[in-house]
DNA sequence: ATTTTTCAGTACGGAAACGCACCCATTGCC
DNA sequence: GGCAATGGGTGCGTTTCCGTACTGAAAAAT
């Protein structure tokens, strides 16, 4: 549980908008957890248990289908909170969702969390942006997917971590990155070799350290920031 | 205006499952439309003036960045509403949406849209989850972007648009076919004429006609369905 | 310290789709 | 009926990425 007083030490920027006449509804039943690397968050079709304003670490998104085809649909970290469909009135999960790189956050249970959004309407619209934030987010990667090169849609999911870490040491391997991005394995090997010989990362086993951002930038184009700069917009540019 | 008695001619499933102490706020604001091939119903970054509750025809929400790269993110019919974001609370468009297959429905102001979802819960739970059915239909798109051929993708796009259609035939040009699924022309029509050698369609200059509609399900295989049986599962089976 | 596992590097043939470009057929228009 | 515009068919060289698979290096386990 977290104290009033402590919201000051809050990172989350979606708890830091919430109304100081909505934090009771919220604050007392929030639980500090850590979460690690490849922590399960949400299963396809399994109730959401707990929702997670993470304050450090990404959570990844996953969308699956029946014949395991999987691929990253967004990603998640201390600028909004898991378990969208909840705020949209479904219980069940629709992705598969886990920490991609560990860190640290608040959770509160998912029935708590319902009833505070049915209980204030400003809490409400605050949550129903940061989902739209969250969709966003789903069609800017759709269309990454679709027209995107294998080396833009990398730079633009480096970013998008980068945004959410506070180190510029991205610990993932090759193949996990390969999984979000839903390609094979050897292309983001090969991949990250072209941008580490363009002095845009250097690299290490399991880890791959972002030294030249506006470079990276510059590969992912316009694939990258059209959501970053629609959240801002949603929940104000204000702080 | 549409008279409460009218409800019964009501094709639009949510319209359909407006509740009856709902109806008031939302029945006598409709305004009858009939909607052209191409006729722009949203553009990106400028306000929602009106949703649309769709009865005949296929609207297409295109994501587009500021390089013009564009590509279809979801489709809207008889099933749903336009106008998502202004479910999510916010007034503007993110997307280019526009009537892909002509047709005819109901439109609503904005402002009285909003408003009625401010009063009524139930209303307001109702176009959450038709919102959430839609973004379900975004996160499949993004998987099919990335991981299908183009002859499963263009596959799933024609069972979604028959979804949405009382004939088999879909007036289409390859062009714009290609657009959508942010593929070259000529790609889609070499898919096309797989097709029609297997006797799944036939084909006419701009129109193309669903013979083998079961055919057809299998080249999408499981890249078709998942949006469709959650969309039953938000809004209830019955009926 | 040795074994086992994980991760990264590399290669190669092939499939898929692209960019471009040209031509013909159908349709709409004056 | 003749002309312009649109839509479709086709080809070709090229790019991108896949599937598969083998290797060595680094880290983890015993």
């Amino acid at each position: 549980m977290l104290e009033s007083h402590a919201r000051a030490g809050i990172r989350n920027r979606l708890l830091h908008k919430v109304a100081l006449e909505d934090w009771d509804l919220i604050g007392p039943h929030l639980e500090a957890v850590t979460l690690k690397e490849r922590q399960v968050i949400e299963v396809p079709a399994k109730p959401i248990t707990h929702c997670y304003f993470l304050e450090i670490g990404v959570a990844s998104v996953v969308a699956v289908d029946s014949e395991d085809h999987r691929i990253e649909v967004g990603v998640i970290g201390y600028e909004g909170i898991t378990g969208v469909p909840l705020i949209m009135g479904d219980s069940r999960a629709q992705h598969s969702t886990y920490m991609q790189i560990a860190g640290a956050g608040h959770r509160i249970p998912a029935d708590v969390l319902v009833g505070a959004i049915a209980k204030s309407e400003t809490l409400r619209a605050l949550m129903l942006k940061s989902a739209q934030g969250f969709m966003i987010q789903t069609a800017q990667t759709a269309l990454a997917n679709g027209r995107a090169k294998l080396e833009q849609r990398l730079a633009r999911w480096l970013l998008m971590a980068h945004d959410r870490m506070t180190t510029d040491a991205v610990p993932l391997t090759h193949e996990f990155l390969a999984v979000m991005l839903g390609v094979r394995r050897a292309g983001v090997t090969v991949a990250i070799h072209g941008f580490e010989r363009r002095g845009l990362v250097t690299t290490r086993r399991g880890q791959l350290t972002i030294v030249n951002r506006p470079g990276i930038e510059q590969v992912a184009g316009s694939f990258y920031g059209t959501p970053e700069t629609e959240l801002k917009r949603l929940l104000g540019d204000s702080k």
